[in-house]
DNA sequence: ACAGAAAAAAAGATGCATCAAGTATCATAT
DNA sequence: ATATGATACTTGATGCATCTTTTTTTCTGT
């Protein structure tokens, strides 16, 4: 028996799930912004049976929350839940790096080394969207060398729950959101897990500043206003 | 503003499924097992909807999946996956029990020795079903300690596609399943962060022992049969 | 007795109607 | 002009009907 590969079959929840994953991971909604199943039923072309399918998916994942029966909104993030998603990267990441460095051929660090180069052509270019999407590229392709399929998951959770606030921050990140990516190829290609691990810890620590920084204003503004 | 806190109101579809993952975790559901969304529909006295939706859930909590438009089960748990679980839980818990020596109160430390004393009378009286449950809420007092949420909840699904593949083998622990508790409440009395991760990954190593033979032997079977 | 085809039942996907609770709007009285 | 209460609207929750595909059962011919 060949194992029962988790063979993804499409449904329009799953259709309309996805879309609105993709829509979150780029920062398109932002935060507060309220969400109506009618409206999206609509825009889907759907009914609004696969969107409340959709919705309650991503609630589930505490992507949305329900702040009442009819409020469905995309949360805040707060400091300290922004510093507990960093801890709980640094460890996860940390250990798909460490794992990925033990078991990454060299077809594993050219596609690394390509989503790198594309990722500087497109910080050049000055193209956010397309430099936050490589950018969590380069991320979500350690777990998969590293052959770890759960940690994906995981942390694909942690992204869309970041998604909508680190939009604008990598506006003012710019380069500094790729230069501790070199250092994690180097570390694979010598096949030193310590080093991918640090490596990649120094990334999600210093390429985080700015969005940290953000939350810290969005903090001050909102007590300001209290 | 006092912050929007994520008041959990309940409605019948996170009622189903908080009555689904009980069962899960507790394990009383086996590998294999399938799920149908009229028939427990009878069985908790709603129509279809809050079920598909507890269900949709659950299979977004990878706890359950659809091998086919119409075919819902309890997904087997190959080594490799266990062991990925594992890998995930002593990065996850050790941070959960590093943070919780730096933070833990005297009274956090009496809670986790009435859970303790608990699963000793539990595991005396040969009560299997108390002794899981006090040992789960062990390990998810932890993360509470420390103050982390998001943390509890991604230990929360693990434990879901645990649940069906662990009952029976902690019948086979007895003590083993708990010795391993003792020194992490010694460190964290002494507030030792990394005396308390290495006690709590010991726990996770050698408590988890019983569930990687018992899935070895599964394996084996199927290979036997194949 | 058995094989195969036809019929029936099963079961999730999708759409939709209705409900209840909250929200906005508007008219009326002061 | 403003406050207040009634009315209409909005919107997610729940239930249910229908569709399609798969599985099971049954019937018939050899």
């Amino acid at each position: 028996m060949p194992e029962f590969s988790t063979l993804e079959y499409e449904n329009l929840n799953s259709a309309v799930y996805g879309s609105l994953c993709d829509a979150l991971i780029q920062g398109r909604f932002q935060p507060g912004d309220r969400l109506k199943i009618r409206d999206l039923a609509e825009q889907f072309g759907t009914s609004v049976t696969p969107i409340r399918d959709a919705i309650l998916r991503l609630a589930n994942d505490e992507a949305i929350i329900f702040r009442s029966p009819r409020d469905i909104r995309i949360p805040g993030l707060s400091e300290s839940r922004y510093q507990e998603i960093r801890a709980i990267r640094i460890r996860l990441e940390g250990l798909a790096a460490e794992t990925a460095a033990q078991v990454a051929t060299s077809a594993d660090i050219e596609a690394l080394e390509r989503i790198l180069r594309d990722n500087e052509q497109a910080i050049t270019a000055g193209d956010r969207l397309k430099g936050t999407e490589l950018n969590q590229a380069f991320h979500f392709m350690l777990p998969k060398i590293a052959g770890l399929p759960m940690l994906n998951g995981i942390l694909r959770r942690l992204w869309l729950q970041m998604g909508p606030h680190i939009s604008d921050a990598y506006i003012q990140g710019g380069r500094a959101m790729i230069d501790h990516h070199y250092p994690v190829i180097d570390a694979l290609k010598r096949h030193d897990p310590s080093a991918a691990s640090m490596a990649i810890v120094d990334d999600i620590l210093l390429g985080g500043k700015p969005i940290l920084e953000r939350i810290e204003q969005g903090n001050e503004r909102q007590s300001l206003r209290a």
